[in-house]
DNA sequence: ACAGAATATGAGCGAACATTCGCATTTGAT
DNA sequence: ATCAAATGCGAATGTTCGCTCATATTCTGT
């Protein structure tokens, strides 16, 4: 009966089982969010899906917002697994190559789960973590900027930073929205369709660097 | 003391004042939804800001959602409003001056109440309302297909369907983002950079039908 | 085998909310 | 002036849900 006030639910983890029951709470949200969506996803339905009781939710986690949050870091994990494999050698690849590289990462990375993805960049307002997403976007954009900087003799831009959030936003934005809105668009082959006009959009606006009044190109030097 | 059980919560409306209570509450609905958030937009809060009871506000809307609702749509027609006042003319002007003309529509018509469009992105998903939001895309969509239909001869694109897809959401992608996200990227008059780059993206996307493997672009016949 | 720490349990408390319903007040027509 | 319908009121009700705590079970080192 040492018991000291366990009041304020702690968060320090574990030494041996308790890894097993974190793990199930995260992975019981995840499977309400995708199933039962949001408004169901409660600590006690959590706590009845992952097979443990309330309680023990309480042990480890300070609140429903941060078994969601939890969900949220661990997918944002695997997705950054994905980039980062896919992102290895394109930091030299010429312009075009890259930027057809570029966008098949994205597509692959909003293929990490969906349904999961749809959720959550539905709900994340809700949980506060706004500005964590802000931070990622923020990141990705300054990784494409850095890219930008090394490759500024193959472009015909002037503002790099202007350059990096157009082309950031229209990737994120095009794989995005693909992915989750028009599936069919990337079933059977047509994903190579998709990657090839985003990078065209994106190339041609990096390279060329705009129309003289009568409809012509200039090419880059 | 004629009086019918008022049970089921009626919607239909007014005959005079009732029509000041109606907009009393939708519009305080949207001053909470701003200034205190999603989650502190309580049927009761949203009575006693409007200056009516909680009763009132039961015989109009059937719960606190449908009041969201309300807000929604009247934010959306007043943004189609902007859009239609925008879009006179554009039908039949040249490729890159329309793609000019559209960029700066999209930036205006987000610009509609910034605020209140940012809440009600976050929110619209708990609300139900994805669907109609989806149609409202699909609507901007077809009209941009519509339009690269009629001006099909100036293009070097085969799919249209997919052209579409690759303008409208990159545009929409881009002017949101700025708006909401990139506030001063707008202000004094760096919008019309923004809004350069823009229809630079699409326009050299739309005209120009891809390179060769040196870095040439090809001119449209 | 034993003690104490770690972990797990789940009924139940309490606060926040949405919603109702009996009644009061206003309006419009006669 | 009178009445019925429309509109408005708000205390009271019921439900949902996050969260706690007294207690039970399991684990680890000795």
């Amino acid at each position: 009966m040492a018991r000291r006030p366990l009041t304020k639910p702690r968060k320090i983890a574990s030494q041996s089982r308790s890894r097993a029951t974190v793990d199930a709470l995260v992975e019981a949200t995840a499977r309400i969010l995708v199933q039962e969506g949001f408004d169901k996803t409660s600590t006690n339905r959590i706590a009845e899906v992952a097979g443990v009781s309330v309680g023990s939710l309480y042990q480890y986690f300070p609140g429903k917002d941060s078994l969601v949050a939890a969900v949220i870091d661990r997918h944002r994990e695997e997705i950054m697994r994905t980039v980062r494999k896919g992102l290895a050698g394109v930091f030299d690849l010429p312009v075009e190559r890259a930027m057809r590289k570029l966008v098949a990462i994205g597509v692959e990375a909003h293929r990490t789960d969906p349904r999961l993805h749809r959720v959550l960049a539905e709900q994340i307002p809700r949980v506060g973590k706004l500005k964590e997403l802000e931070a990622f976007s923020r990141g990705n954009y300054a990784l494409f900027r850095a890219y930008l900087e090394h490759h500024r003799a193959e472009l015909r831009v002037d503002n790099l930073e202007l350059a990096s959030f157009v082309c950031a936003t229209s990737i994120e934005a095009l794989t995005h929205n693909a992915v989750l809105y028009h599936p069919r668009m990337l079933s059977d082959g047509m994903s190579g369709a998709l990657i090839e006009e985003g990078a065209r959009l994106v190339t041609g606006y990096l390279k060329g660097k705009g129309f003289v009044d009568g409809g012509f190109m200039k090419t880059p030097a």
